[in-house]
This record gives C-alpha cells, structure tokens and sequence, in this order.
DNA sequence: AATCGATTGAAACAGTTGTTTGATTTCCGC
DNA sequence: GCGGAAATCAAACAACTGTTTCAATCGATT
C-alpha cells in the first residue's frame, strides 16, 4: 500500500528509472514554468510518464508533491554549482568579483537559465512552506560568503549591519536582472542588452560599483569640480 | 445589448457606483493577493457586489478584466503619487536621495503597500500583455528621470550606457526589497530588520552607496588606511 | 509455482472553474 | 405612461481540476 521508501544514496542511473524523481523533475519543471495553481498533475504526469494516480501514490497530494520538488530542485542545484572557493592569500577584491560572476551565472546560466532556478525564484518571491529551508540551505550559505568577502574587503572596519546592508546591496543588483529581466529589456536599447547587460559585464561592473563605493577602487565618475560633499539627509 | 461607454472624465462619487470600476477595483484586488489563476471571477464579483455574468458583459472575459485591471491600476497609482520635482538648483545629490525615498514609498509604502504596486509587481516578474504599456507609461518615466539626476550627479562624464547600469544597479537595491523582502527578512536579524531596513534607512544607505561610487560622496569604508570615519553612520 | 505486498492502470468522483443563456428589471427620451 | 435599449439576475453549462477507487500487474520470497 505504502510506497516503499528509497534510499538517498542510489546512484544516478537508478534515479531515471525511479518514478519518483521522474515525477519530481517533471513537477519542477511544470511548476517553474506555469506557476503552482496553472501546473496540473495531469500534465506533470505525462511528462513525467506514470499514471495519474503516482502522484497520490508517492507524495499524497499536489501541495507536498510541490514543497517535495522545491526540495529536490534545490538539492540538485547545489550539486551542480558547488561554492566558489579561493587559495588563502586570494585578494578580496578578486574574490568579489568571482562571487558576483558566480551569482549571476547561477541566476541567469549561460543561456536560458535552469527550471531549478527558476522555481526557487518563483518561490523567493511567493514564499510557501518549503521556502525557509530554502533559505537556510541555499541562500544564507552565499550570503555569508558575501559577507566575509565585504568584511575582509572594508579590513574589519564596519559593522556586521552595515556589511549586510552591503551585501544586499550587491544581491539586488544581481535579483533585478533575474527577476525583472524582461522589463530591463524593455528599459534598455535592444543592442546595449547584447553589449553590457550579460553576466560577464554586469559582474565587472557590480564589483566596480561596489568596490569604488566601499572606497577600495576607483569612483566610477569624476564630477569636474569636487561635488558638495552632499549633506546626509536633512530631515 | 452592448455596454455603454462611460466617460473617462466622471467624477470619483460617480466611480463608486460605476459597476465596471467597482469590478476593475475588486479585481485588481483579488489578481494581486491570488494571482491571475488563483483569482476567480466569483470572488471578484461577490466583492463588487456584482452579478457574476457582469464580468463577461462589461470586460468579455477574465483575460481582458485582468489586462484592464493591470491598466487602471498603474493609472490610479500615477494619480496618487505624483513624479517628484525640485526647484532648479537643488543639488543632484539631493535629488538622488528624494528620489531614491520616493521610489521605496512607492514600493514599500508607509505600512503594507498598497495592492495597486502588487499587482504592477506581480506584472513585472510575470509580464503578460498588460507590461508594456505599464513600463512605457509608469516605470520608463521614472528610469529616465533617475539617469537624468545621474548624468547632473556625474558632471556629464560617463556614457548613456553606463548611467542606465548605475541606474539599474539603484532600481534593483530597492527592488529586492519589494519583491524579496519576506526572503531579506529571513537573512536578517529581525532587530535589525526594523532598525536598518524600513523605508528612510534604506534610502540613505542607497544614496550613500551610489554617491560614493560616483565620487560624489566619501566612502563607506576605509580598508588599509586610517579606521573607518564612521561619521553619523546612523542615528 | 504460489503467495503476498508493492506498484500501476483505467475509470469515475465530486467540486470548482470560466462562460453563456434567457428571462427580468431598470433606466430614459419621447 | 410607453417603448425599447441597457443592465441585472438566477440558473445552467461544459470543461477541467485534484483526488479516490479498485481491479490488474509486477516482483521478490518462499
């Protein structure tokens, strides 16, 4: 009656053949594409190949089949990009720019970026359930990271609050051209897409901008005369 | 047979009685809590206090209530919040800031933000027909402006191409907040979240952040050299 | 080969969805 | 008040949804 439980270790021939997975890749790719409500378990389970009945066999209903397919979309995500690690002695500023080409290569891929990615974003910006464990698996280990990399970048100099206002800062700006791509391109002239809104220059000037900005580069700009020093907020 | 149209000039005491923009209203309500396939047309017309045949006979079908919604919404918000304008002479950097606190008012609003901007969100990171009408007339004005006070800010130094990247790398700090802010508050300490994170914080360090990229403001930290200044860092 | 539980399969179920129908009421110029 | 278009209403429709049922099949152990 009960479906039997498998082990995690089986090797990777097995998990093709495992209507399981089969049922959780198709579940994650319908979900990526369509959203939850739109996704119907009828369409998963011809892609996936089973009957219609596998997925109340295996994961009882369409929610936990859902939570359960996050899981493995992220799990999976993790084995295919592992965190980036540098030889001691590596200059932050060099690490930072690594982070930031990591990130956007994990977000936006080489070419169409991965259903995997796409359905953790789906579930970054409406969170669910499966949303916390997300968090803390996936998302805080590189945020961390990030953090370090600010932390050892300022030499010690700022505080833990002002190093995650940073690092959010550069997050964001990575998020935008996952999460709103189309309307950058919309923004922008379709050629300068091509020319400056790919990973490799995004990331150069992310890390310039931030760099410059936390006083370890050069300023992107030099207005002719020394600007006003532009009074805080005067409120 | 044929709805009648209605005049674009009609009167606000006119409008709450008007059965098309009390569904537009309702609707526009429900599509942003639920999204587009969650929403029903029951709901929508129930909370109109409607006939439910009525969707069909003013707007066709949900496609186009969903279209039209999109449209009044973001003519509703442009109603309510005004582009900022500052007398000629207002330092640009001070025109960064009041742009940058604008911007996050309209995301983020006082308190919870009103369903007008999540229903524009949810168009952004899912554009359906309704977006490119909404980038053109609601977001483009507001990007053009930002470049603008960033070509001031910049002495008319750097490229067309460049200013648009820093504009992006300004949108997107404040973009994630908006579309990723249950995910930032995860990450967060919650103590932090409400001393570092709300509105006016934000702007600050956002301005801070990309006026000393630009070379217009000091830097936020001094790695190798003297300590950090820490000057009014936050008060 | 026989047995028994795990798995698969086709079909049906009950509920909800968007949409349509056709009668009824309301409104307004005459 | 009358006539006819506009608007409203309750009811039904057909399609699709997630879920359940139960018989058929498979596969390993005896």
């Amino acid at each position: 009656m009960a479906p039997q439980i498998r082990s995690n270790t089986a090797n990777i021939s097995d998990d093709i053949r495992d209507p399981r997975v089969r049922i959780l890749s198709a579940a994650g790719q319908e979900f990526a594409e369509r959203g939850y409500e739109a996704a119907t378990v009828r369409d998963i389970c011809t892609a996936a190949g089973v009957n219609l009945a596998a997925v109340n066999y295996y994961f009882g209903d369409k929610q936990r089949l859902y939570i359960e397919s996050v899981k493995h979309a992220h799990e999976e995500r993790i084995r295919q990009v592992p965190q980036p690690d540098w030889p001691s002695g590596t200059p932050a500023a060099e690490k930072l720019l690594g982070f930031v080409g990591n990130t956007l290569d994990r977000m936006l891929g080489t070419g169409q970026p991965p259903w995997q990615v796409r359905l953790m974003m789906r579930e970054v910006l409406h969170p669910t359930e499966a949303c916390r464990e997300l968090v803390e698996d996936y998302i805080r280990p590189h945020f961390e990271l990030l953090v370090s990399i600010l932390d050892e970048l300022a030499g010690g100099t700022l505080p833990g609050s002002e190093l995650r206002r940073v690092a959010l800062s550069i997050m964001g700006q990575c998020f935008l051209y996952r999460a709103a791509g189309d309307v950058v391109a919309m923004l922008v002239p379709a050629d300068e897409i091509e020319a400056c809104h790919t990973p490799r220059p995004i990331a150069d000037h992310v890390t310039r901008f931030a760099l410059a900005a936390l006083g370890a580069g050069e300023p992107l700009a030099r207005p002719g005369r020394r600007a006003a020093p532009a009074k805080e907020s005067h409120r």
